[in-house]
DNA sequence: TATATGCCCTGATTTTCGTCAACGCGGGAT
DNA sequence: ATCCCGCGTTGACGAAAATCAGGGCATATA
């Protein structure tokens, strides 16, 4: 689960049309339980709602850069956006993938610091900042829910970190399938496919590779049967064991 | 800042003396605005005084392990502890070093996701878990006060992943040395120096290389006259400017 | 239909950093 | 004092991954 700047719940679709309807679109939204609204009593969700507005970004748009002035707390939606930062001289570093549900943390500061950018058009609730700090502040238990996320948020933070610094391009990649396997696996419990909504160079860029290191690592773990690639991005996990023991950094 | 399991925080001298006092050691508490205790009203600490005991431990030991069932909440103290991750085969990842009035956030998870180790003979505070909670659930502003360093910490967190991620040996290198001249400028605002508490595989780990690479990293800041290696782990950084530009990653 | 563009893969070569090995130094123990 | 042992440094060598280059395929565009 990444934390970065916002919190991705899906909005069903009579919501989106009537953007910026106070009544019925948070109370029904899919990713309610999900994201930070779960911690909401149904009977006010409405107070959540009157905040909110709901936006719409095709894919490659930008939602937010990073060093712009943080006026808003982003609930991100549906599928998925790529939160990065970058060096001077271009190079780029993917601090996380962001799913339904899931968080941007740096809405405490008052600066963006990182980039987020849709992956493929993407659905999202934007709070006014201050707006939302008063919504927390009125309703204890979220604020317990956002310190309980921001907690396993750095537990990730750190596992990433070992991965970025400890483990062979091997390794990263089969711990990248493991990660979103695991994830789908969430969603749908006997899955053993991840679909790649992201490009190699994403891919790369989130595992400090260069794409051609991580399309040679796929195809080494192709031609090792292990996984399968299919049509539309999608990875067939065919030995889930080997890809597990590969990810943790076993001694071989 | 790191955050990581505890917050730290120089207890005095007579504090430690009677350890587990109730009444006077943590009004006085040198570290006390450095800490989330900084957010407690002065005439509440006795409310934190009551559920704390005060420890020291040894340089190398190891105050707790990854793993283990998160019994305590750690307020670090004086001086500097390590925090890291192992895999399986014993490759080690430190996440960070943390020094007085750091945070260290894996008191939220069930069991400690890393193992902390006193880089020198360091104090700390111990506060069990539940009790600890309990405080927190009593005075509002230090839970706001624990939202806000998360928030900080995730930042940093990705900061060290793009410096893992993306940067050479010899620009991560410049980075570590400039985040300890800024640490030391918070405490003496012209100071020119860092001294080094750890050893030079303590670095390495921290920054994804080996022994080597660093050692050879600091010949060459050396060589090129942009920092001096004097006696007692003291770096003089004789180059700000030149230093803090191969830090950022310039182009060259 | 032809052309262009982006993405993915693959091969050849280079470079950075890791590995292996050796040595000096200083502090602690015997 | 002498012996260790851990730490830091340096050199020679090797390997993993980056860089450079090209080619195929699909989708978009003219």
């Amino acid at each position: 689960m990444a934390m970065a700047y916002a919190a991705l719940s899906t909005i069903n679709e009579q919501a989106d049309r009537r953007a910026n309807a106070a009544a019925t679109g948070c109370a029904n939204c899919a990713a309610r339980d999900l994201s930070v609204c779960g911690a909401m009593p149904s009977g006010d969700m409405s107070r959540v709602a009157s905040i909110v507005s709901h936006r719409r970004a095709d894919a490659g748009e930008t939602l937010l850069s990073e060093g712009d002035k943080a006026m808003h707390f982003l609930n991100i939606v549906d599928v998925t956006v790529k939160v990065y930062k970058l060096l001077p001289d271009g190079r780029r570093q993917i601090t996380g993938f962001l799913y339904p549900g899931d968080l941007l943390g740096l809405a405490f500061n008052d600066t963006y610091t990182s980039t987020v950018e849709a992956l493929t058009p993407v659905k999202y609730c934007l709070f006014p900042r201050r707006q939302f700090e008063r919504v927390v502040d009125e309703f204890r238990p979220m604020e317990k829910q956002l310190l309980a996320r921001a907690s396993n948020e750095l537990v990730a933070a750190q596992e990433q970190m070992v991965m970025l610094g400890r483990k062979t391009a091997q390794e990263k990649i089969a711990s990248f399938l493991m990660a979103l396997l695991q994830r789908a696996r969430r969603v749908n419990k006997a899955s053993d496919s991840v679909v790649l909504t992201m490009t190699r160079s994403d891919i790369a860029d989130y595992l400090g590779l260069t794409t051609e290191t991580v399309s040679r690592g796929f195809t080494r773990l192709k031609t090792e049967g292990w996984i399968e690639l299919c049509a539309g991005g999608k990875v067939r996990i065919r030995d889930t064991e080997a890809l597990a023991e590969l990810a943790a950094g076993a001694d071989c």
